[in-house]
DNA sequence: AAAACGAATGCAAACGTTTGCATAATTTTT
DNA sequence: AAAAATTATGCAAACGTTTGCATTCGTTTT
């Protein structure tokens, strides 16, 4: 054995001039990138008559294998159009290289630019996402992080669903949470336990929102309130709730109107709000505020002279609003990739779970501008 | 051998009631699914004394094995959290069950929706998605491409990168054609092979747009023009010249501005357009049309009795701008959903290719409604 | 000339699961 | 009672790749 399956011709040593020679007339033969099934190591080392180990080691330049042999074996790799198959390396060595995201929607500049966030800090480090969409429904959360568990994700980054709070029932999150799978909430709280964590200060925004309509003279400031049950709504009402207070002003009931986060929704907030003569909005997302200001446009009222606007995410579109929209940037971008890069820290054995919070900046425009300042 | 590994004490035939407790005993000893290494069926089978195949058929239900084994068996799996290995599967049945998709950007209304539409479908047939933002990047599209199919991927659908139009460098498309691999290319077009493709005949659709332009009075029409060499921008301009053409309008350069997609990109062209008093602006999408209007409305200029606008997408803020832009919908979630049924009838034996291309749908607002009409 | 060494390669196990076939024990049929 | 059928299970290979160890030459050292 040893030599003698190897067909090389003997020059000085054992350089394989003979195999080149046949390598070249294989692929004129049979061109095997044309083949439904992808070549595998064990086929191009039948061709060289050699164990598929040699094969192996020669495509990664283990130093073990001959110089010549090696060169001639991976020129003939990436003619024939070989491509190494991951599947069976994530089961070797027990890590897939692909990281499991569970979003809540996906139609939302923010959830979008979080993604874009996270792909520019992983694509480098070799990272593929597996991106679910739950569309806030706690049954399809759980389906999805059962199919990312079986799939072997090396972690989840999970925007929690609606529903999931909601229901309460967190039994899926917990499970994860048991096994030594990392798990990374991103944008939106889990509950205060010491876990893995990336999100904007939201009540921090919220606050500096108001603050900012009271300085410019409101008084009368309603919300537009997101969703029940969902963190970032009740966060940015507190934020609202803690500012009225702080320059005690009353908590007015009747100016706050529950909304879904489109600007759709908030119409028919909007409608009922203006029965109470607000002199200021703040609205959960930049979207809400464009219904808003849709509204308040048809009935003559001006802004910010009468009313005055602020709006959270600053979307793109929110200095190109009528009159440009004052908003509460969260930096959506760089949630993604500060998660991004607290999985990378994690996978490189940092123990002590982190909760990365951060901080919101305030844009002033148009919407909120009293003149009279 | 045979039997004589089992364990099972003998009631009436091989009812595994010793094995029953053992389970029991070892879910107290060891809680295994706080262990870091999942649980695998050859674990389970250890547990057992038995063959993993038995285990496998079991937790399969398989008939063959004993209906009460069966139980005993699914139960202590669920109860101990065991997750099957998707991964060796993969490897087994050559087939992923993941999807590659590969998009040049994701901040967008329209890309990300398509990713939703393409989930709706996907999930309950129990695929998961790898998605790949290349940010218009040639290299970074190719890099995807190669991780995807060293992934091996059932199939990738791919919206071509700006670069890979502009270099003509479409060897990666070429080869992942030549194999098997399906492929599937949405919303940009590849040429005109007969290759699967999924898009909105934007040709139509901005022919519908300046025609309405037209209709309305206009006879100065400009054109904000997407970036050069993305087939979405020469199409959606192709459509305007030829209706111009149609109606015997003449074509005037000076009426033609360059934009990259951006609201924020529109602003210094209109300010150019202006200069040469155009009656009427079809801009390649909704967000050129709201950097648009910004610059009109600062100038005084009357929306739609000056200038007429009509946009592009239908983004669900096209009818909150001042005033409601008209626009085109080019039903980005149903591209999604098409390509994602696409696929589902290729792997079912669909042999011939096919070119789906959606009907765009005009949708008149008030920014080109004219109040002569 | 024998022994030690170095270079180049092969062997086999491992990752987790499935599946056709073989095997063993039990029951039914002749 | 022997043969056949049925039931329940085990064996081993397969998917594609890597890697520690063994093997086989050829070369150098004693």
């Amino acid at each position: 054995m040893g030599f003698s399956n190897l067909k090389f011709s003997q020059g000085k040593g054992n350089i394989p001039i003979l195999s080149l020679k046949y390598s070249i007339f294989e692929l004129i033969i049979t061109p095997a990138y044309k083949m439904s099934q992808p070549i595998s190591i064990k086929d191009i080392a039948r061709k060289f008559k050699c164990a598929p180990s040699t094969i192996s080691r020669a495509l990664n330049d283990h130093p073990a294998i001959n110089i010549e042999t090696r060169k001639t074996i991976q020129e003939y790799a990436t003619r024939i159009g070989y491509q190494k198959n991951t599947l069976s390396l994530s089961l070797l060595n027990k890590q897939s290289k692909t990281l499991g995201v569970i979003l809540p929607t996906m139609a939302h500049f923010h959830e979008s630019s979080m993604v874009e966030g996270m792909e520019k800090i992983l694509q480098p480090a070799g990272y593929l996402l597996n991106i679910c969409v739950t569309n806030e429904s706690h049954a399809l959360e759980r389906a999805y992080m059962d199919r990312l568990v079986a799939n072997r994700v090396d972690a989840i980054c999970i925007s929690l669903s609606q529903e999931t709070y909601d229901k309460k029932r967190h039994d899926h999150i917990d499970h994860a949470i048991s096994r030594a799978l990392p798990l990374i909430f991103m944008d939106r709280f889990y509950h205060a336990q010491n876990l893995d964590q990336v999100i904007t200060d939201d009540y921090q925004g919220a606050f500096l929102a108001t603050e900012h309509l009271i300085q410019m003279g409101c008084r009368r400031i309603a919300h537009l309130h997101g969703p029940k049950g969902i963190t970032v709504s009740q966060q940015r009402f507190q934020g609202y709730q803690d500012c009225l207070r702080k320059y005690e002003l009353p908590l007015l009931p009747e100016l706050i109107a529950y909304v879904s986060f489109s600007a759709e929704s908030a119409v028919e907030a909007t409608i009922t709000l203006l029965d109470h003569h607000p002199d200021g909005i703040f609205g959960v997302n930049d979207e809400v505020c464009f219904g808003a200001m849709k509204v308040i446009r048809e009935k003559n009222i001006r802004i910010p002279d009468d009313i005055a606007l602020v709006g959270f995410d600053d979307i793109p579109l929110a200095q190109f609003a009528y009159p440009p929209l004052s908003s509460v940037s969260r930096q959506s971008r760089k949630i993604g990739e500060e998660t991004a890069q607290l999985f990378l820290a994690k996978i490189n054995g940092q123990q002590e779970n982190k909760q990365i919070s951060l901080e919101p900046q305030f844009i002033v425009r148009e919407s909120s501008r009293k003149r009279i300042f």
